[in-house]
DNA sequence: ATCAAAGCCATTTTT
DNA sequence: TGGCTTTGAT
């Protein structure tokens, strides 16, 4: 067979089906019409992508710029593209390269218009989403037990995906939950819509609007798409799917490749179904598996593939491997959670001559198991790098300058108006953008232009007016520079005009240097940006920039530093190291609580476990304790029933010499199925009851102490309502009253803050 | 407006 | 148990 040698460097103008095996070379040179690739791990999937596309250009004469290949992550796309132009040469290489989401928001930037998207739209990020959620709530009343925002949110894109509008959520609703859902919603859609925004789900979402509501549009973009190939099919959701059916309705040629045994995105929409039925959906689908893996040694690839195939919901690939078996998979069972993380730290260190740190991954299930392990390594001195904690984007510097540019490229952004027109500080309060806000939903109008509206119309106190004034200057200065200057320049003026290296440091004592170095990286990235895209010093590209901030995450660098990698297994997905370490290989964990007695979201985890350990090329390390701190409680804990789904002829168990004193350490945990009960157990529904604010209790009213406000009188709050005055504690100005009201509970109220109004 | 105390809630996460 | 948000006091 092939050249087991599956490296990429450079097939260069050589034969580019050489360095491929007979299953590859099927794939690469796929006719047309649709073709499954199944691809089990570690089977050379980008490869066959990869070379495909240079196949269809060079030997097939296909345009590149007729290929589209769509993948989920930035850093996949970028891997691809460039392995592509190693390939065939930076010749003029247009093939479309990207996620889902670029893809839409190209088209949506070129056609949103004929779905009322105006020029510049914004997109809105998670904490956008959730001010706006919050905002919501509030002004629906509906922020007291009626569920989280978060919850909402999640629910509403939920709903979303499932392509459902907000009028059929309400046409369906039958009971009080689901009724306050539909009326989130709906408000949701309209101010996002107001707001000329889009959220994520929008983006592949409103495409197909866009789509449904121009056949010709649709049309046009499936002609020009004669290629589409699809990377990591497992993984898309309904809207993804049907993208994928109207872009490759005119020509035929879809080629999607997935292993279904790696799906593990359900929980955000990603339904395995489409990648199970690929072939009933598809007539005349070309099916080819890619079994061999290159990737792992023989021992690995054999326990990953046990495991697997505990799996009912699968099309069932075979896995195997030319590479010699090497090491046994070692199982460390540790006495609790701390040595566990000791251990770990220990055989790293006995394998640093042979394996440098940074060949070296540990993998979690959650990432609260990160902080004991960091820890430890920490006092072991080992170099450490985590994955995936908090991203650029995320850090609330970046997010409020981003603000001032998303407003100066979108002015209806209310959203961003809100977050803005007070960071920093400049005395604009609750009290004047509430006042605003009255304006704009009175008159229709957005914040900006009510808050416009309000100045001129002498709505607001003097001071506020004033300050106000000034950051709508602010606003149109940022606007009207952002259509001939470059975004660095922008960023410039608004960090140099907010006085914000001083906010910083005043509001981040200590870490204000640091905070700033992120606005100089922003700015970096701003000018980055500027060179690549090739615009001169009179060009904006702002929405661009804004695009790309929106679209683009930072996990796109991994194992950038020194240093053992840190992560979750969600996040090792489609990397590889010599050396993987899983911990907390234990009942409830991995799998973990959530996941337990639905077998569907079993099956996940287990998928989950299999994309874990064919991380691993040479070494393979597993750990589980016998007891761990969760929550604060320090519990027992089972061993996975993924460790008992391993030959054990693969296996070498290794127990602790410390022989912690909780006792046994015994029993090595194969035979253990029963799964340790009482993991949180029934907590949250306590707590829902005593969240109740239960009857109004009964009071014996009392004289007037001379205040007005004696024990069991009736009183109205503005913000709580009506209620009786239970109690009283203080006098004068510091007199403290507890009252109960009908709607909201006991509540302790100082009378000298608000405006209590005593009945009869 | 600002800070500290109290309360609340604990998968996974890309775009 | 700890981190983050909300609430409460000045």
């Amino acid at each position: 067979m092939e050249p087991p040698e599956q490296d990429d460097r450079s097939p260069g103008a050589t034969d580019l089906l050489t360095a491929l095996n007979d299953r590859q070379r099927e794939a690469v040179m796929h006719g047309d019409g649709p073709a499954l690739v199944l691809a089990g791990a570690g089977s050379g999937k980008t490869r066959v992508i990869t070379h495909r596309i240079a196949w269809l250009v060079r030997e097939r004469g296909v345009g590149p710029e007729r290929i589209v290949a769509v993948t989920f992550t930035n850093k996949a796309a970028a891997e691809m593209r460039e392995r592509v132009q190693g390939i065939l040469g930076a010749a003029t290489f247009e093939a479309w390269i990207g996620t889902f989401h670029a893809l839409c928001l190209r088209i949506l930037r070129r056609d949103g218009g004929r779905i009322g998207l105006k020029p510049g739209f914004n997109i809105y990020d998670t904490d956008d989403q959730l001010a706006l959620v919050k905002r919501i709530l509030k002004s629906e009343g509906l922020d007291d037990g009626s569920g989280t925002p978060r919850s909402f949110l999640s629910r509403i894109s939920k709903r979303k995906n499932a392509m459902q509008r907000p009028e059929e959520v309400a046409a369906h609703a039958y009971n009080p939950d689901a009724q306050a859902l539909a009326q989130v919603f709906q408000r949701y859609e309209d101010r996002l819509r107001k707001s000329n925004a889009v959220d994520f789900d929008d983006l592949l979402v409103r495409t197909l609007e866009l789509f449904r509501k121009a056949p010709e549009l649709a049309e046009a973009y499936s002609a020009r798409c004669e290629h589409l190939l699809v990377d990591e099919y497992q993984d898309t959701n309904r809207p993804q799917y049907l993208l994928v059916r109207m872009l490759s309705n005119h020509h035929g040629n879809v080629f999607v490749v997935g292993d279904e045994d790696q799906s593990i995105y359900r929980f955000r929409g990603a339904e395995i179904k489409n990648i199970l039925d690929f072939e009933h959906d598809h007539e005349e689908t070309a099916v080819i598996r890619l079994e061999q893996n290159y990737r792992s040694t023989g021992a690995i690839i054999r326990v990953a593939a046990a495991v697997i195939a505990n799996n009912k919901y699968r099309k069932g690939k075979t896995l195997w491997t030319e590479n010699p078996d090497g090491e046994k998979i070692e199982v460390f069972c540790a006495p609790d959670d701390r040595s566990e993380a000791g251990w770990v730290s220990q055989r790293l260190r006995r394998l640093e001559s042979s394996v440098p740190f940074d060949k070296c991954a540990i993998l979690y299930r959650t990432n609260a198991q990160s902080r004991q392990l960091e820890e430890i390594l920490r006092r072991d001195r080992i170099p450490y790098q985590i994955v995936g904690s908090v991203q650029f984007y995320d850090r609330k510097e970046i997010k409020d300058l981003l603000a001032y540019l998303k407003l100066a490229a979108n002015p209806a952004d209310d959203v961003s108006f809100r977050r803005a027109v007070n960071t920093p500080a400049r005395g604009i309060g609750g009290t004047t953008v509430a006042r605003i806000d009255e304006v704009a939903r009175t008159l229709g109008l957005t914040m900006l232009e009510a808050a416009r509206h309000a100045i001129l119309e002498g709505a607001l106190p003097a001071r506020s007016s004033k300050r106000l004034g000034e950051f709508l200057e602010l606003a149109s200065e940022l606007q009207r520079r952002g259509a001939e200057q470059p975004v660095a320049a922008l960023l410039d003026y608004v960090v140099d005009t907010l006085g914000y290296s001083g906010y910083l440091e005043k509001t981040y004592a200590g870490q204000g240097a640091e905070r700033m170095e992120n606005v100089e990286a922003l700015i970096s990235a701003a000018v980055e940006y500027a060179e690549e895209e090739g615009l001169g010093q009179d060009q904006g590209g702002l929405i661009g920039f804004l695009d790309r901030s929106a679209l683009v995450s930072d996990a796109d660098d991994v194992g950038a530093q020194p240093g053992v990698t840190l992560m979750t297994v969600h996040c090792a997905k489609g990397l590889e190291y010599p050396v993987v370490f899983i911990i907390g290989m234990e009942e409830n964990l991995f799998p973990h609580a959530m996941s337990a007695g639905n077998e569907e979201d079993v099956e996940e985890e287990r998928r989950l476990c299999y994309v874990a350990m064919t991380r691993a090329r040479q070494r393979l390390f597993l750990t589980h304790a016998q007891y761990r701190r969760t929550h604060g409680a320090f519990l027992p804990s089972r061993p996975s029933r993924f460790l008992e789904e391993t030959p054990e002829e693969l296996i070498r168990e290794i127990f602790s010499t410390e022989g912690g004193f909780f006792g046994e350490g015994g029993g090595g945990g194969r035979e253990v199925r029963q799964p340790a009960g009482g993991y949180r157990g029934g907590s949250s529904a306590a707590r829902a009851v005593r969240r109740q604010p239960g009857p109004l209790p009964k009071v014996t009213p009392q004289e007037d102490p001379g205040d007005g406000f004696p024990i069991g009188a009736q009183v109205m709050h503005p913000r709580f309502g009506g209620g009786r005055i239970l109690d009283r504690e203080g006098k004068g100005k510091s007199l403290k009253l507890t009252i109960h009201f009908s709607n909201h509970g006991p509540k302790k109220i100082l009378p000298s803050y608000t405006t209590l109004s005593v009945e009869n």
